[in-house]
RNA sequence: GCCGGAGUAGCUCAGCUGGUAGAGCACCUGUCUUGUAAACAGGGGGUCACGGGUUCGAGUCCCGUCUCCGGCCCCA
């Protein structure tokens, strides 16, 4: 008897009844052998991809199949990961008994694995060290990772007789989550020297297979994601193949750090915090001007776009939010105030104001659809534990707009929305991606209206052909949500946009205009912000960029840096020329050195640098250095104005409502 | 909010087992009059996060609070 199997480059190799993966790789050559770490066969059938399976599992006749070894990429790497979870666990069993193990996955950049230490016991990085070289030793023995399929019962026993209380639990859960109909036989352990652990697998031969590792920090995580069970203890690393990559992967962690936007805020003075205000920014001028600008470039667009601006207050009776619902569902995360005895609500969202706003006026479906517009002022009282330099704050403003329109105009409105959504981070260069949110548990409104919602984002999305993630049970307590992500310097992913369909609420305040048909209708409310919040938006912007601004955004344009104080008054009449473009620009005075101001500006990140001394002042020329391109030599000041000028028109975004539309 | 860690000058950090607080940069003053990434000299600046405790004596040890950092839960 024998069995064919298919090797990526079409070839066919027959093997003997029950071989397996590593006979396979054998069997093509002992270099393939030596390096195989596991093998992948085509998936169970049932639509699932491929699957990755031990070496040491028989292979199906006449699958195709690949081998995998060092070199396939993304899926080794998390084949050793995981493999590296488990000598972590081994590790940690070995030093602290009576720890309990839960579970240790693979994740982007490395691994982790959760752990409930003894009372009493808390593991810091300072115990990294000790850890560490208990597992080189695992990894230097290379210890063979060995499968083994017990029957549920027996396997379930000998983690009850360990006291591995997470272990039995996931035993639990697997066989319910089977159900009566195909009820679990089986599970499979995988042993790594003296460490068992409940595993699906797959798992590399051996540990030898773990290159390099490094421990990387540890934290809280509650089981199972639940904050009303046990808070484990995570200790999180990261594996490679050789010790090449792992310092690599180290340098760009140090490098991203550079591009924190906690650190270039500081360093490029564009705003601070302070423990009298947690979570709330302090803007300096510089900051200030970049926040200004993207406010100024909402509005222009806005306007262009056909929405209105209005400002609306930031304090409100109580009555408001149990009108809107907010008071039920978002109530402890309002700022309260009490004032000659009646409760009021700092407005954690402009929503309710608009809405409020609409309603204080007769509305004819000849004006539809009213989109209100207002970078309107935000608190929300965030838990201590989740701020996070401007990317989660506590104070801060979204470039908000509520749009009321009839039911047949929300398709065409959402459409557009997320059209401007584009040109706007097209601007930034930015990568975004889409998220579906649909209803959660806690909402309002019948599940008719939600079907509905739901169904009108889907559809748009469709027919504008996005890629989009769904995101079950994750929209907004009024209403389904188009959600627009980016992800930060350290690959943490932050919501910025969003587009929110909302038939809740105006229902709540009874909004109605009156239609062709001379009767009252209810308006469809939709709610959408394209930078999410300006401070979370800068944030990601900051490290987008490097802190390296893009002319139109930077806070100071232009510096003129005179070579002596000779030289200050044609400076000043530099600075006032490049000024009169419509220019931020700077004067550095000081009696310092040319290569000193050369150097703070650089530092600065400042656009232009314009040198200026007596063969300037004779020709009524600057001398022109680009920040990062370096000197680009002498012109006439005149030319340099020009060219200002074009770029600051050019970059000063007039995004015009004929261009094209993006697909 | 939860788990763990940290808080010394504006910034980056030093300060061994408790014995009266230090460096570099930044800032101020003076000199230099500077040509494409740091001139030279001098000077000011810290209730060592805050509050309690132990001690003859606390930046250092203990307790509490606040803030920040890394995660978790949550979120724009």
């Amino acid at each position: 008897m024998a069995i064919t199997v298919t090797l990526p480059d079409g070839k066919e190799l027959e093997l003997p009844d029950g071989a397996t993966g590593a006979d396979a790789a054998s069997a093509i050559g002992p270099g393939l052998a030596r390096a195989a770490l596991a093998v992948e066969v085509p998936g169970a059938g049932n639509g699932d991809g491929p699957e990755v399976r031990d070496l040491a599992r028989p292979l199906p006749d006449g699958a195709r199949l690949a081998i995998l070894t060092d070199r396939s990429g993304p899926q080794a790497l998390q084949l050793i990961r995981h493999d590296a979870a488990h000598v972590l666990a081994a590790a940690v069993t070995d030093l602290y008994p009576g720890v309990k193990i839960s579970i240790g996955p693979p994740i982007d950049d490395g691994f982790y694995y959760d752990f409930e230490f003894p009372a009493g016991t808390t593991v810091s990085e300072a115990d990294f060290p000790q850890i560490e070289e208990r597992m080189r030793a695992h990894v230097k023995a290379a210890e063979p990772f060995e499968r083994q399929d017990l029957a549920v019962a027996v396997a379930r026993e000998r983690f009850a007789a360990d006291g591995q209380d997470y272990k039995v639990e996931l035993i639990d859960d697997l066989v319910s989550a089977g159900g009566p109909d195909e009820p679990l036989e089986t599970v499979s352990l995988y042993t790594n020297g003296p460490f068992t652990d409940l595993c699906r697998g797959p798992h590399g031969p051996s540990t030898k297979s773990i290159g390099a590792f490094r421990l990387g920090s540890v934290a809280g995580a509650y089981w199972r994601g639940d904050s009303t069970r046990t808070m484990l203890t995570r200790i999180y690393g990261t594996a490679f193949f050789s010790k090449a990559e792992l310092e690599e992967h180290l340098e760009r962690l140090e490098q991203a750090k550079a591009r924190d936007h906690r650190k270039l805020g500081r360093d490029l003075g564009l705003f601070t915090f302070s423990e009298v205000s947690p979570g709330a920014a302090f803007w300096l001028p510089a900051g200030t001007s970049v926040y200004n600008a993207l406010v100024g470039l909402s509005r222009q667009m806005g306007s262009e776009r056909g929405y209105s601006e209005v400002k609306t207050p930031q304090i409100y009776d109580s009555e408001l939010w149990k009108t809107s619902g907010h008071w039920d569902k978002y109530k402890e995360h309002m700022f309260l105030v009490e004032s000659e005895g009646r409760e009021m609500g700092v407005k954690p969202m402009n929503c309710p104001g608009h809405a409020h706003l609409f309603g204080a006026r007769r509305h004819s479906y000849r004006d539809l659809p009213v989109r209100f517009f207002e970078p309107g002022l935000l608190h929300r009282n965030e838990p201590s534990g989740v701020l996070h330099g401007l990317l989660r704050v506590r104070h801060f403003a979204q470039d908000d707009a509520h749009i009321f329109c009839t039911e047949e105009q929300v398709e065409e409105e959402v459409r557009s929305c997320l059209e401007m959504a584009f040109e706007t981070y097209a601007l930034f260069d930015f990568d975004v991606r889409l998220e579906l949110s649909t209803r959660p548990e806690q909402r309002i409104g019948s599940d008719e209206m939600w079907d509905r919602a739901e169904a009108k984002l889907l559809s748009t999305l469709q027919e504008l052909g996005l890629t989009y993630e769904l995101n079950p049970g994750d929209g907004a307590f009024y209403g389904p949500k188009i959600d627009i992500h980016m992800t930060d310097s350290l690959g943490r992913s932050w919501q910025l946009g969003t587009v929110q369909l909302d038939y809740s609420m105006p229902e709540r305040f009874e909004l109605s205009y009156t239609g062709a048909d001379n009767q009252e209708h209810r308006p469809v409310m939709i709610h959408r912000a394209l930078f999410g919040s300006y401070e979370r938006f800068i944030g990601i912007m900051l490290e987008h960029y490097a802190g390296e601004l893009p002319l139109w955004l930077a806070p100071v344009q232009a510096i003129v840096l005179p070579v002596s104080d000779r030289f200050n008054d044609y400076a000043a009449a530099v600075r006032d020329g490049v000024a009169g473009e419509g220019a931020r620009v700077e004067l550095d005075s000081r009696s310092e050195s040319v290569g000193r101001k050369i150097r703070e500006a650089e530092l600065r990140k400042i656009p232009y640098m314009l040198v200026v001394g007596q063969r300037e002042q004779q020709d009524e020329a600057v001398s022109v250095r680009e920040h990062r391109a370096g000197d680009l030599g002498s012109m006439p000041l005149k030319e340099f104005r020009d060219r200002l000028r074009g770029e600051l028109y050019s970059a000063a975004l007039k995004p015009s409502k004929s261009s094209e539309r993006r697909a």
